[in-house]
RNA sequence: GGUCCCAUCGUCUAGCGGCCUAGGACAUCGGCCUCUCACGCCGAAAACACGGGUUCGAUUCCCGUUGGGACCA
């Protein structure tokens, strides 16, 4: 198979909730797709199920798309010469098209009731049959339809589906994919209320829109055969079909809520970088021929390719996830981080809601010397606090460690030296350190342990000299003094 | 139940008949670095579901079994 150009490919999300991060990864490797074939990747909301669609949901995928950065080249907000873009507003052409199919005698109206078909099924079912649509309807003489109509009985459109020979396709991950006729049955391509089922509603789109690559979920692809049969009775060139895998949870189920959080604002409220869960996302299902782990967009897209797209289902592992965000957030330009970590911070009550310069600059250093204990944004603040308290938690051992007369002298030493200096920077706290071991006698854990027990109450925590940088002197002093009194008592 | 899809370390995967004593990554365990924790670095343990073929030779191709998944206006 080779690629039609140019590509255009789409994602159809239903907006009946959130951003599901399966949807999610459909999304990207269709963007990815695009972005590598430089073709146009297309928006396309699903909100024909009135029941439940919402507004909400329609808005909350579209700033989900934005925060992971699949920016769209025609959508319900970006516009574009094959709209309009949801298909709400292109129910008028589901059933002119629906109508052809009847001119065409290529279907007909039903006018089976619901209980009537539930019986059907059922009793299929239940001989270990596949549940097919018995055509009853389909050799309704003339009069009786009209009849029927005149009376006033509602009904739906079905699609005539010849029972012999196959329908099958190329798919580009899966290889050749055959059905058998017999089990498909005519379908309905009108319901009796007037809305277009999405076997029928999909392909009008597509074909409308004129989509080259439809790249979907595998839970699609018993509905492949169906919308091949449509583009053929309406004369439409088919595009070409990607099937991807489902993603499981740990226990090898669909993944769903009861496996934890499943939508892409969770992941964001949770403090995921949004490059972070793209790349995480790439890489379930797909691998770069290079092998690469950590891989930018630009990266990603140049390699993308459906062949090395994986064909069997995938176990979402929040572990790995978590090592790439941890990667990203210790790689991350430090400005952009600290703008992306900022409201975490402001929730914590450390930072102001209208952050001063000092303040932003003080926040910048802080998650520079902090950033290298976290997998996500939100566990930023635990690491903060002692650059914040005016009132140190002081644990056991850094109590301990005061007591010791050569700890207390190596304070009072680092008192008179710290007063010495006008104020503390990077070099200057890294010098006074160094002559610290000269002028107290002792060295290593002796001289430093103490010190950070003093500042910080604590016996783990950053590299000294960046801690009394951040600190200050002022601050430096009274944390000294403080300690000083705590290890008399 | 029927149809369709899938099957390599716990997990994500590389592998497209000999390069495989099966490679990488996460997680796990051990060590190094270091005032400490974390980061980082080094190392260990860990898999071709099973049974038939095809072939000089199968993880790789075919069939079956088993297991898992998806779909069934």
């Amino acid at each position: 198979m080779s690629i039609i150009n140019p590509v255009r490919v789409r994602f159809a999300p239903s907006p009946t909730g959130y951003l599901h991060i399966g949807n999610a990864r459909t999304a990207l490797f269709n963007w990815l797709f695009a972005r590598h074939h430089h073709g146009t990747f297309i928006l396309r909301i699903e909100d024909t199920d009135v029941e439940r669609s919402t507004q909400e949901s329609d808005q909350l995928i579209l700033e989900d798309m934005k925060w992971l950065g699949l920016d769209y080249d025609e959508g319900p907000d970006k516009g574009g010469a094959f709209g309009p873009y949801r298909q709400s507003m292109r129910l008028h052409l589901y059933r002119e098209y629906a109508q052809k199919l009847v001119d065409a005698g290529k279907a007909y109206p039903c006018f089976c009731t619901e209980e009537e078909l539930e019986a059907e099924k059922q009793k299929l079912l239940a001989a270990g049959r596949m549940p097919v649509y018995s055509g009853k309807c389909r050799n309704l003489s003339q009069e009786e339809v009209e009849r029927r109509k005149a009376a006033g009985i509602p009904f739906a459109l079905r699609f005539k589906v010849d029972p012999w020979g196959s329908v099958g396709f190329q798919d580009w991950v899966r290889g050749e994919v055959v059905f058998e006729k017999q089990y498909i049955g005519d379908f309905v391509i009108l319901r009796s209320d007037g809305i277009a089922p999405y076997n029928f509603a999909v392909v009008i789109d597509d074909a409308l829109m004129q989509i080259t690559h439809v790249i979907r979920g595998e839970d699609h692809i018993s509905n492949t055969p169906r919308q091949l049969l449509l583009y053929e009775a309406l004369g439409f060139q088919p595009p070409q079909f990607a099937h991807l895998s489902m993603i499981l949870g740990p226990d090898h189920t669909r993944l769903s809520k009861r496996h934890g959080a499943t939508s892409v604002a969770q992941y964001r409220e949770a403090g995921y970088l949004p490059d972070a869960l793209i790349n995480y996302l790439a890489l379930l299902g797909w691998t770069p021929e290079s092998g690469q782990e950590i891989i930018s967009r630009e990266e990603m897209i140049r390699q993308f390719s459906l062949k090395r797209v994986s064909k069997s289902a995938a176990v979402f592992d929040i572990m790995k996830l978590n090592w790439i965000n941890g990667n990203y957030i210790r790689n991350e330009d430090i400005k952009k981080l600290t703008a992306l970590a900022l409201p975490y911070y402001q929730r914590a009550g450390m930072v102001s809601n209208q952050p001063t310069s000092e303040e932003l600059s003080k926040l910048e250093r802080v998650i520079q010397v902090t950033r290298g204990y976290v997998e996500t944004l939100s566990q930023l603040p635990e690491h903060a606090w002692i650059f914040y308290t005016s009132r140190l938690e002081w644990s056991e051992e850094a109590k301990e460690i005061l007591k010791t007369d050569s700890a207390r002298r190596v304070i009072k030493v680092l008192q008179e030296e710290l007063k010495g200096i006008e104020e503390i920077t990077p070099d200057t706290s890294k010098n006074l350190l160094a002559h610290l071991k000269a002028k107290t006698g002792s060295g290593g854990k002796n001289l430093y342990l103490p010190i950070r027990a003093a500042l910080t109450g604590q016996t783990h925590g950053p590299e000294l000299y960046q801690l009394m940088d951040i600190l200050g002197k002022e601050e430096c002093l009274k944390r000294l003094d403080f300690a000083l009194q705590l290890a008399k008592a």
